[in-house]
DNA sequence: CTCGAAAGTTAACACCGTTAGCAATAGCTC
DNA sequence: GAGCTATTGCTAACGGTGTTAACTTTCGAG
């Protein structure tokens, strides 16, 4: 059992992390070069130059695979995204929010069969309870966000609307525990999710083309949406 | 060839129209029930009785009949939306824009996986060439919206943005040919895009599934984002 | 050096879309 | 009504898919 992970990694180790790394490269090549449906277990295996059943050894099934996949791809969005934030001041939470919005755009147009996989799971998944979507991988993606929404309201300037429904309160509350620390008014929570749907459904109509049949250059739409957004949180419109 | 279309369409043709119908009902069975990969040729035809090869006497592969099913939910849309319309008066466009929106999202929340479909198909299809849509099926449904909105143009109360970027005009004015005979500005139809991208695209981060990790009940959110688009294109909030 | 676990193999099953070739049937023409 | 013809359906078969079972090889730890 190895040496409980310490040094080497037990070159074993090493060499099967080698495999799951190019299964899930080529299982994306794939998804890029002829969409979803060529997502295969046999054309994986066949790409790597190994029999289809090898891949058992490293995903219990197709299902767990493409699992797999979408996890990965939402690692490299989240950290797309923090990259994109670190390059704005941390002082500015504003431009930085600005700068993150436009990277999810970016990444999801020159990504849209990996961004139309993260999109979809959730429905095309029959079973995946959403109960435990607590630690789910698409947490640290949209909490990159989230977080930024937080700090432009310690700069004060969100208007929130002056009541809220009896509804929003019990569910806004489960957000707020995953926000760290900070006690948050449940009218400001309201806001950020607004925001966040508002961000991710255009970015998401554009991607799966529904915009095709009138702009040929959306980039002036979302911009117009962005500094929307940015004005309901009270951002500096620059 | 019958009568060439005339009173009896030939019993042959009711019969087959029949089949075309009972083909696209089961299809339809079996993505509601177990998703869309369950849609096969095979299952639909052991469904109703007979052999997969069958089928191919109604529809020359699997892709065009998972094409004629769109079309037929597109129409299905475009039905319900008009008859949510036709339930307001047609002297006040405002509440009829927000009946048919409500109508989009009850459809949208009560159908799913068809919702699902519709949104992912142009992505997914990896051929369907963008430049032919447009005596598509979502025309219609995508229409009924257009023409509301261009109602509450006239009645006055849209404020444009004061200037155009020069990228819009020439892609907005392809939209305006779609406009029957009015001649509405180009800064409106720009908010009519604007306001369709923002109503569309709330719906799809609900339907897919993207609000569960902070909302139970969504209702608010959505009368509240409705509300700030019917304020948009100058309706009367009520 | 041994031995057991890990990684990979082939064979097989049931399912899929699709094609070829054949049988039945229903309807139009005479 | 008889006969022809287009339509509708069938079975058999091809290559592709996920998955399991049973076997071989390889490699690392004791």
């Amino acid at each position: 059992m190895t040496s409980t992970g310490n040094p080497s990694p037990s070159r074993r180790h090493r060499v099967r992390e080698d495999a799951l790394e190019e299964i899930l490269r080529t299982a994306r090549h794939l998804l890029v070069e002829q969409g979803p449906a060529a997502i295969t277990l046999r054309a994986i295996a066949r790409e790597m130059g190994m029999s289809a059943p090898g891949l058992y050894r490293y995903h219990p099934s197709h299902r767990d695979l493409i699992q797999a996949l979408t996890s990965h791809l939402y690692e490299e969005l989240a950290t797309a995204l923090a990259t994109a934030r670190d390059q704005e001041p941390a002082s500015e939470p504003g431009r930085r929010l600005r700068a993150v919005s436009r990277e999810l755009r970016r990444w999801a147009l020159s990504h849209p069969r990996e961004f139309g996989l993260l999109f979809t799971k959730p429905l095309t998944d029959a079973d995946t309870a959403p109960g435990t979507a607590a630690h789910d991988p698409s947490w640290r993606f949209g909490g990159i966000i989230l977080d930024l929404m937080v700090q432009l309201w310690h700069r004060g300037g969100i208007q929130p609307p002056t009541t809220l429904d009896n509804t929003w309160i019990t569910q806004l509350e489960e957000v707020r525990e995953h926000l760290a620390g900070e006690p948050v008014p449940l009218e400001v929570i309201y806001v950020f999710v607004a925001c966040w749907t508002r961000l991710y459904g255009t970015v998401a109509v554009e991607v799966f083309g529904h915009l095709d049949f009138a702009l040929t250059d959306p980039d002036p739409l979302f911009e117009h949406t962005l500094t929307d957004i940015l004005t309901a949180l009270g951002a500096p419109t620059d």
